[in-house]
DNA sequence: TCGGACAATGTTATGATATAACATTTAAAA
DNA sequence: TTTTAAATGTTATATCATAACATTGTCCGA
């Protein structure tokens, strides 16, 4: 799945400053979103597609995340990893976190087969309220 | 999760139609795909916001599930349900087949809850090949 | 039957997300 | 160095989704 023995020193100029954004951010951030801070715009970046290019290597280094759900990009939690990862989603502050998912996956992957199906990837994201927000929510 | 009590007498004219448009595709359709249907255009129904306005609905009622991964919307394989479905997307033929996670739901909500996350929703997506296509491509 | 309440629709405009095309530069190999 | 591949810059455009507001249809109780 994700290219593990890339080497974080090789990022370029661009892969770096977005890398840095993202983990900075401590939460999913849209492609726009990162084109809008000021770090960014320091670093001489100013067009989408530059912002996209940057995630889609970082994305295939395993270094970042896709959430599809909102349409962002978050900083992998846990370093490369060769598994899937779930990612429970937070609808009161968007914070999101990532789970390894190493024996449900077997699980997924499983019924895919029963079908027939030859699986590549399995993604499984799920709303809900973190710790913190479900606590405040629970003591109004 | 779906309103399984929902009848599907009462749907309008436009959630009719679109519906009926998702059912005849047999597969995931854009938003803007049903818009261009000629079947949809004869329902009168001209604008995307009709469109998004009849998916809506039509989710609420869990006759038609959203497809993250490809911003499209698929009818409901399976009659309303009230647990997490996962889907099967094939990347080359573009159709879905809709699996019921019921076992694997509580599991993966377990590692939810692990991490005191309360869980309101669980979405997976895996893609792959379908039967059809895997084996076309096992005999080139 | 009337009339209020609410859901659905029509219409126009706009916002938000993502990629195409092509020229140029940089970095890595050979 | 020559060659090759990867990354970048720039402009334009494609694709997906919602805001705002006026209007119409449907249901249900008075
Ligand atoms: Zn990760
Ligand atoms: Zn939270
Ligand atoms: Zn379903
Ligand atoms: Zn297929």
């Amino acid at each position: 799945m994700a290219d593990v023995d890339a080497d974080p020193k090789k990022l370029t100029r661009n892969q770096q400053a977005v890398l840095a954004a993202l983990k900075g951010a401590g939460r999913p951030l849209t492609a726009y979103d990162v084109l809008g801070l000021p770090a960014i715009r320091k670093a001489g970046m100013k067009a989408p597609l530059t912002i996209y290019r940057a995630l889609d290597k970082l994305i295939a280094l395993g270094l970042v995340h896709r959430i599809e759900s909102l349409n962002a990009f978050v900083h992998c939690g846990h370093g490369p990893h060769d598994h899937a990862a779930g990612f429970l989603i937070c609808t009161d502050c968007g914070r999101t976190l990532e789970v390894h998912l190493e024996s449900c996956e077997n699980h997924l992957a499983g019924r895919a087969r029963d079908q027939g199906f030859a699986v590549d990837d399995v993604r499984v994201e799920m709303t809900g309220r973190c710790p913190d927000c479900a606590g405040r929510a629970a003591v109004p």
